[in-house]
RNA sequence: GGGGGGAUACCAGAGCGGUCAAAUGGGACGGACUGUAAAUCCGUUGCUUCGGCUACGAAGGUUCGAAUCCUUCUCCCCCCA
């Protein structure tokens, strides 16, 4: 199957150029897709756009990803409403570089013709002066030509207004298509479906300096079901990098998908073929509550960013914070066991003898851990039934624990609402 | 440069000098129902040693008493030049 049908049957694609599709189809092509380093760790709404470039290396063409050291310290005014804040150099080399080892996990670099290839776009900014840039890339692109963009219209329309630096933003951008295309023969572009004028703007100025041909195409904008924003949990973003969401939560965050989202998100993280995943809904449909999708979902992507090891102990630890297992089941771990299934959940270590003459839970939840970030809260949610200790709920805030709630002489379980679980280690 | 309007909790947005820890909506969090889903319904949404304490852009002032009145400052928006 080309790459196109490919997308198009996922419900990946959204906007093409006209002759994108004959050129993919003759052969080779070399197409690339940009990231900001605005992190040291790419999040799983870029996870979308590193499937394009899975799909289109897997088709037989050459994938290469830019990764923003120029553009991201201007900052793309694309869908957003205010003047970005710009990266300061040093944090820039150190994103960079996380995103790059993260790029490798995904895209093949060693594959002979059409071996991924990663550049910087700093490289060939680094040294272009502002005379030159105006002289050789300015002169090619109006005034009026980029004002008509959304991105553009948008801020002028708006009341908060837009910067010189960010409304040369596309122009940046454009250059790098016309170097990549110049230098490296990359006749595509792709990206998310807000790049799409950030796109034209690179292959009108190839159109216009070299009167060569590019192309452009560009995904559907990962949205979910109820309208809120994709990727994004109470904790904040979900990042690829263990360090910053553990694979524990990674998966989790998968698995949590709901049924309808469950449907298109199959279809564009994972490599499944059409038949298994028609098979799969079939049978979540059958059997909604076994939420086969989901689980396949969450199996398939924290596998291939996380590995087997941390997939197992993932599911390890999802098995006993919400299966039927009891509590007691810890009492047969030992403690590298008992740490190993709560990787990845907060833990809090307390001194065993503050336990001793029994702890008042208000205390122990907010004081002596972070649990809750005040009394206050601590009691409320207590009051609400929202906590339980040992998977116990918590009868009331006058309620004490002692040394004989200890798991193990050692654990206690706590939980906040639930899928909120806490442990907390006396020593 | 001139004139006008505004700043209230996560956001939006009410708020006769006391009865205001501050209406209402959204969001967020929690509960019930389920399937760790969606929808729905319910609750919570400043801290606390539960006596109080700190809060309405900032600093002062008037007053028994200020989110509310006065002064200065900072920032934002609109109109004119």
């Amino acid at each position: 199957m080309n790459f196109v049908e490919e997308l198009r049957w996922r419900g990946m694609l959204h906007d093409i150029m006209p002759g994108t599709e004959d050129i993919l189809n003759k052969g080779m092509v070399s197409g690339y897709i940009g990231f900001d380093p605005t992190a040291d760790s790419l999040h799983v709404g870029s996870l979308a756009q590193i499937m394009s470039l899975i799909h289109f290396q897997r088709a037989g063409h050459k994938p290469f990803a830019l990764i923003g050291g120029a553009t991201g310290m201007v900052g793309d005014p694309s869908g957003k409403s205010a003047e970005r804040n710009l990266l300061s150099e040093d944090t820039l080399q150190h994103n960079l570089q996380g995103i790059k080892s993260q790029l490798e996990r995904f895209l093949d670099f060693d594959s002979g013709a059409n071996s991924a290839q990663m550049v910087n776009n700093y490289d060939w900014f680094k040294d272009f002066t502002f005379l030159n840039f105006i002289r050789d890339v300015g002169k090619h692109i109006t005034v009026n030509y980029m004002m008509a963009k959304d991105s553009v219209k948008n801020r002028i329309n708006g009341d908060t207004g837009m910067s010189f630096t960010e409304f040369t933003y596309q122009l940046v951008q454009g250059y790098d298509f016309y170097y990549l295309w110049k230098n490296h023969n990359c006749v595509l572009q792709m990206g998310g479906s807000d790049q799409w004028g950030n796109i034209v703007t690179g292959t009108e100025l190839i159109r216009r300096k070299d009167a060569g041909e590019a192309y452009a195409l560009t995904t559907q904008l990962i949205k979910k079901a109820d309208g809120t924003k994709f990727g994004k949990t109470e904790g904040g973003n979900i990042w690829l990098d263990a360090e910053k969401t553990s694979p524990y939560k990674f998966y989790q965050f998968w698995l949590n998908t709901s049924d309808e989202d469950a449907k298109s998100y199959i279809r564009i993280f994972t490599l499944f073929e059409k038949e298994i995943i028609e098979s799969l809904e079939a049978e979540q449909d059958a059997a909604p509550h076994t939420r086969v999708l989901q689980k396949a979902l969450a199996k398939d992507i924290t596998i291939r960013v996380h590995g087997e090891a941390e997939y197992e102990k993932a599911i390890k630890s999802s098995e006993f914070l919400f299966g039927n297992i009891g509590i007691e089941f810890l009492n047969e771990l030992n403690d590298a066991e008992v740490l190993g299934l709560f990787e990845g959940v907060p833990n809090f270590t307390i001194k065993l003898s503050d336990l001793q003459a029994g702890l008042n839970v208000v205390d122990l939840l907010a004081s002596h851990t972070a649990v809750f970030p005040s009394k206050g809260e601590a009691k409320k949610m207590i009051q609400g039934g929202g906590t339980a200790i040992n998977k116990v709920k918590i009868a009331s805030a006058d309620d004490s624990y002692s040394v004989d709630a200890l798991i193990n002489g050692k654990y206690l379980v706590a939980q906040k609402g639930k899928k909120n679980y806490f442990l907390i280690i006396a020593e």
